[in-house]
DNA sequence: TTTGCTGCAAACGCTTTGCACATTC
DNA sequence: GAATGTGCAAAGCGTTTGCAGCAAA
């Protein structure tokens, strides 16, 4: 289990209060699941994997814990594949995804830095276009699928 | 309206019959809907359109086509938001996606090619991933919408 | 006490499926 | 005539919504 540092009970429960919104024994496991799996589950595996701990939870409230989260900018959804992922990593990263099997691996930010300035400007010169952020997917096969 | 030069009805006549598929109305009227029309429609799209000329094209014939184009190589299935959109350009490139009103802008591909050789690199020795192809999609706000 | 959250259930949008009939080759 | 595609309807999956009761601040 990899700890991903920005998004910890801590720094969620201030980020919470800051937001005028309420502290739950839900969102915290639901945060705290996030924070330990860097896999990017799905609202469907968060509601598995927490059901045993919640035993009425239902997926309305993992909905819209995931919805205050990435409001709150703690979280980014990620559409992967079929189902939205979410990704507790607030930092510029990219992702791989195997074609085989969906894991999805995360990549430190390569060479060209958060979308380099060059690109940016011909895109906005050319296409009239303002670019906000810049998504990349590298689709292949992960090391155990190989 | 911008011709895709990739895809036309011969070089899908050609590709159909190749694969030993047949030819029928509407596959040619979705080919030609597709490679006149640069938006990237959705299955949704699609059917709307061609309810003028075949009221009795069901969204099953959508998806057969629009699944064996796919499986040719002649289109290109994306997830650039909550419903799959279908590219008729197989050359390799990227898009801007319009946060707003979610247009989408076909960007050729930008200076650092293909996925360049050393990024390539590092994630299949890093993360023992092997890399097929990359998608980039630029989130931000289009001409109309700023 | 006020405000916001949870849980339930139902509805929604998009996609896939099974099968009888029609069409292309 | 054999193989394949079409149209219809129903089901599937992931997500969203409305609302009554409940819990946090």
């Amino acid at each position: 289990m990899v700890a991903v540092p920005h998004l910890t009970p801590d720094s969620m429960l201030e980020a919470l209060k800051q937001a005028g919104l309420k502290r739950t024994p839900q969102r915290m496991a639901i945060v705290r699941e996030l924070a330990t799996d860097a896999s990017h589950p799905t609202a469907q595996d968060l509601f598995e994997r927490l059901r045993g701990a919640f035993p009425t939870m239902s997926f309305a409230t993992v909905y819209n814990t995931l919805d205050a989260l990435t409001k709150i900018g703690l979280v980014r959804p990620l559409r992967l594949g079929g189902a939205l992922r979410f990704d507790p990593n607030a930092k510029p990263h990219h992702h791989a995804v195997c074609d085989r099997c969906g894991t999805v691996i995360d990549l430190p930010i390569p060479s060209p830095s958060p979308t380099s300035p060059s690109v940016r400007k011909t895109i906005e010169e050319t296409f009239h276009f303002e670019v906000h952020t810049e998504e990349r997917t590298y689709r292949g096969l992960c090391g155990r699928c190989i």
